[in-house]
DNA sequence: AATATCTAGTTGCAGTTGCAACTAGATAAA
DNA sequence: TTTATCTAGTTGCAACTGCAACTAGATATT
């Protein structure tokens, strides 16, 4: 690892956030085209719905899906006015909330990702090897784990 | 380039995604504690700064920074009433407008870099070989590339 | 030249985010 | 047990974003 900042690092760095804003802006874009809701509520349904339990505390969903609380409170009243998902007073902690997915909950979670799945396909795993892509899960992973 | 849609690129995307929410959230919030402005300011300052001709225009300055124009238009008014740049009528475009920086604006540059390149090193180039620099940034050139 | 079409930039509106302050319940310390 | 501290979640406010509609100047068509 070198302790110097070479051009290369700054060249890199500047093409990862560009990658990162040209995709998602990509999916976002096909999503609102075939009249679905944004990337943001895929994922907090997809937390919820991978759980074995079906539920998930809400400052679960925001560690998953790297919202602050404020904001998983104020999308989770989004999902919850449109019949998505549920919050039930969860027992052991009075404070909190259990969040599950309801029924149509799961049916968008489908639909959704049939736009989100072609997406994946075409701005993505299309233009890279087999090889590329592990060798860009493992640098990601590095750059994840490590705070600092 | 394989067609169909592996679990492991699922988990590639991701974690691209993640890192580059992480990587953007641990800079903004250092800039944040030093009481400087948010990361789109920098990015545009720079691009102006960038030109020998010392300055741009809006629309060429929506394609750098990859924001709409409606959102470029509004940025500048923030950062010309923070004097750090300032808009000339177009005289080849009446329509447009030709944006310089001022000199504060080259200062606030000065005084965010430090801050950037800092989280720069720390957040990305620390973790990462040189070799895996160049790749990282190869894979992501392909990308940005690709519109579809 | 007259009209239609296109492009640069702005603005109103609704939705979304970050920050700070808040409520209420849980945990720790006296 | 009472008091202090911490954590889960909510809310008001200000800033920022996307969308659609708009103005005004440029370019193309007849």
């Amino acid at each position: 690892m070198n302790a110097k900042l070479t051009q290369a690092a700054i060249e890199s760095w500047a093409r990862l956030i560009r990658a990162q804003q040209l995709l998602i802006e990509r999916v976002e874009s096909d999503l609102t085209a075939a009249e679905l809701p944004p990337l943001a509520w895929y994922d907090v349904l997809l937390e919820i719905n991978r759980e074995d339990s079906g539920q998930l505390r809400q400052f679960e969903i925001g560690d998953k899906v790297l919202l602050s609380k404020y904001n998983v409170s104020r999308l989770l009243d989004r999902l919850e006015n449109e019949g998505l998902v549920e919050r039930q007073r969860c027992e052991q902690d009075r404070r909190g909330a259990n969040v599950i997915i309801t029924k149509s909950g799961k049916a968008l979670l489908k639909k959704m990702w049939v736009v989100y799945e072609r997406g994946l396909e075409q701005y993505f795993s299309r233009h890279l090897s087999k090889q590329e892509i592990e060798q860009l899960a493992v640098l990601t992973a590095r750059l994840i784990e490590n705070p600092d």
